[in-house]
Formats: structure tokens, sequence, C-alpha cells
DNA sequence: CATCCTACCAAACAACTGTTTGTTTTGGGA
DNA sequence: TCCCAAAACAAACAGTTGTTTGGTAGGATG
């Protein structure tokens, strides 16, 4: 899965100027930027310092490629995520923290994790069930996250979780940098559903 | 802006055997299913039952093609949303309506709205600014619907708008037809505005 | 009926796509 | 030092892309 494509019978050992993370590099650069579509072998492997045919040694398609920047996209979120499940004071703050956590990784943090948001699962119909996979590993983690918090009992959990990752995704489209800051953004959005809009 | 692409000057009278709705169609089935950048010009003229190079009568570009689709993906939307701006009964039923046209015009009535939503302006960069135009007018509608209601003084209304548009619009992501219908959706997510998450 | 222009056909163009194939360089273990 | 496999080069492949150009059927109009 993660070693050279072809050689994988022999398991010989990989060289230490392998420019394997710079592939994978300017994979997600592209992908998250432009999309898997727009983005062709060429201009990552002239962002790797290298021709186009090189590729095909670390990755047997374009498909593949996508899929090893998809699933260490979503290593990273879960990765992000991670300290903010631990046991916290206030359950509230939990569910800010879990939505900044979210919102960094996905804005801020790397292209990776872009990736994971931004290209569909069926613009690579080959693996796209892999990629699928992937996507709901990670929902998965966050629903367990919404889960743990202690609401009220007749709370539509289903609803929050979709409606809750349906407004931090779509921040993409018109988040710009250096305004107001996921942190920031995590905390307004929770407000809003925590403060009742009615009185 | 609508007619022919090249004789613009001598605005002679269009003929009864068009087929450019056919065009329009095809192209707003397309670029709704696949995306813009996936969707060829062959696949559309193919379609409308056509050769490629005819399109070419009627639009200058496959880029001005998507703009026509998003304009009339637009005009459509802002008219499903019409009907629920009016004067109604009560506020958070006004606000629950607009929801439910939105992901109507969304997720069912036809592909056009859907394109407004897939495609990024990006993906036509000759155009982009044209889609960011016709894509703020019809959110500006959305935004006069949310000013209009009458919500607690301290409310952040441009968090609420963006949370909310964002929930709604990634439901193209999830959504199967036959499950919960449109109508419900929007009365869910808005539910969980209204009635508070913490007692 | 004669004409004109709409609306298309037919065929090609250059550029670009992902990918393959054969060959060469080069680092690390024996 | 030798040697082999890792990792890359160099060059092409067939297919697809958006687009152009020249020609032409056929409704509408006088």
């Amino acid at each position: 899965m993660s070693g050279p494509a072809r050689h994988a019978s022999t398991a010989a050992a990989p060289r230490a100027d392998n420019r394997l993370p710079l592939i994978l590099d300017a994979a997600a650069r592209f992908f998250a930027e432009k999309g898997y579509g727009y983005t062709s072998m060429r201009d990552i492997a002239g962002a790797a310092g290298m021709l186009p045919g090189s590729l095909y040694y670390h990755f047997a398609s374009k498909e593949e490629l996508l899929v090893a920047v998809y699933a260490e996209g979503v290593r990273r979120i879960k990765a992000a995520l991670a300290p903010a499940l631990a046991p916290d004071v206030d359950p509230w703050q939990r569910l800010e923290n879990v939505c900044a956590a979210h919102l960094t990784g996905l804005l801020e943090d790397s292209d990776y994790g872009q990736v994971v948001i931004r290209v569909r699962p069926d613009d690579a119909p080959e693996v796209a069930e892999r990629l699928v996979a992937l996507r709901d590993d990670y929902e998965q983690t966050f629903a367990r996250a919404i889960q743990a918090l202690p609401l009220p009992p007749r709370t539509d959990r289903r609803a929050l979780r979709l409606m809750l990752l349906g407004a931090l995704n779509w921040s993409q489209t018109w988040y710009r940098s250096g305004r107001d800051s996921p942190a920031v953004l995590a905390r307004r959005f929770v407000r809003l559903l925590r403060d009742p809009l009615e009185r």
C-alpha cells in the first residue's frame, strides 16, 4: 500500500534520497488548490522536480496517487482531532474544540486536509469506494465526538452532525485567511446552536 | 447576452426549431452530475443530438455556456424562493420556508440549481467574476430573507447565514432522493437552531 | 417564388491528457 | 570495490480536449 508500486515482492530497502514525500506534497497542493481533474501529472511532476513518467515508479496511476494523498489527509485531520476529544472541563467547550480542530485542519494546517473535503470520490471512479471509506472513517470519529456529548434527550444527533459538518466544510468556500481564525468561527457557530434564537 | 454569439449586430429573428434550450438542458444535466471540468463539449453536443462544433454557433466558448447555465440556475432558485418571502404567519415558519425552498431548488427541482452550488467559479477562470456575481446576487436574496427575521438583538446574522447556507448546500453531498424530503430536512435544521441545545 | 440568414454539418486543428517502454544514473549493503 | 536494485530519465504512445473553418440545408421573409 505504501511502498513502491511494482517491486512489492522483493521487499527491498528504500533509499534516503527518496522524493516520494515531495510528490505527495506537490500533489496535495495542486489537488487542494485546483482540484483533482484540473491537475495534470505534469503539474505534479514539475513541482516535484522530475519527469511525468517518473511518478509511475511510485504510483500505479493518478487515482492511486489521489488515494495516498487522501489517506494522509484523513490521518492528519484525525490526529488534529484527537486532543480535542480528551475529557475536558465543559462538554460545550469540547464540542467547540472539536469544531475548531476540524476547521483548522481543513482551512489552515495543510493542503492534505483540504483535499479530503474538496475532492469528490466520484472524480476517481476506479478508487471511489476507497475514498468514501476513508472519508467515512474520519466522519465516524467526528460522529463519536458528538455522540459523547451530554445533550438534551430529544436532540437529533444525526441532524446535528450533518448540519455542523456541512457548515464547517462549506467554510472552505468563503473562508479567507487572515480574517476570523478557525477557533473564532468554531465558537461563533457553536454559540448559535447553544444560545436559543427564540426567547 | 442571450442571443446568438456572433450575429449580435444584425439583430435577426431566431428560428422555431432552435435547439438552444436542448443544449442548455443537456449542459445543466452534465455539469450537475459530472461537474464542469469532467464534462466535454462532445458530451453535451451528443445529448443534444448535434455535433460538437455546432455548439459554437450559440456560445463563444465552453465557459460562456457555463455562464448561461449558471444564470438560468440563479434565476430558478430565486423564483423558487420568492413565494417563501411573502409576509407569512410566523417568522420562524418563514425561515423554514426559505430553507425548504432553497433545498428543493438545490436537490430536486432541476439540474440548473445544482450547478450553481456544485461548480466552482475558479473552474472557469475567464468568467469567474461573473459567476461570483451571479452567486452573490442570489445569496443577497437569501441574506435579506434572514435580515427580515425578527431575531434576538444580539444575534450574529452573518454567522447565521453562513452556517445555514453551508449546512444546506453541503446536503448535496449526502442527500439521497426518496428518503427525507427537503421540507423535512429544512424543518429539522431550523429546529436545531430554534430549540436550545442547552437547557 | 426568390432570397437571406439562421442553424447546423463535416472535418480537421493543435494542444494536452494519462500512461508505457527502454535506458540510464546512483546510493547503500556485501 | 563490486554490484544490484531503487529511482529516475528520455521519448514516445494513443486518446481526448476545446475550438476553428468552410460549406450547406431549410425555415422565414419580402
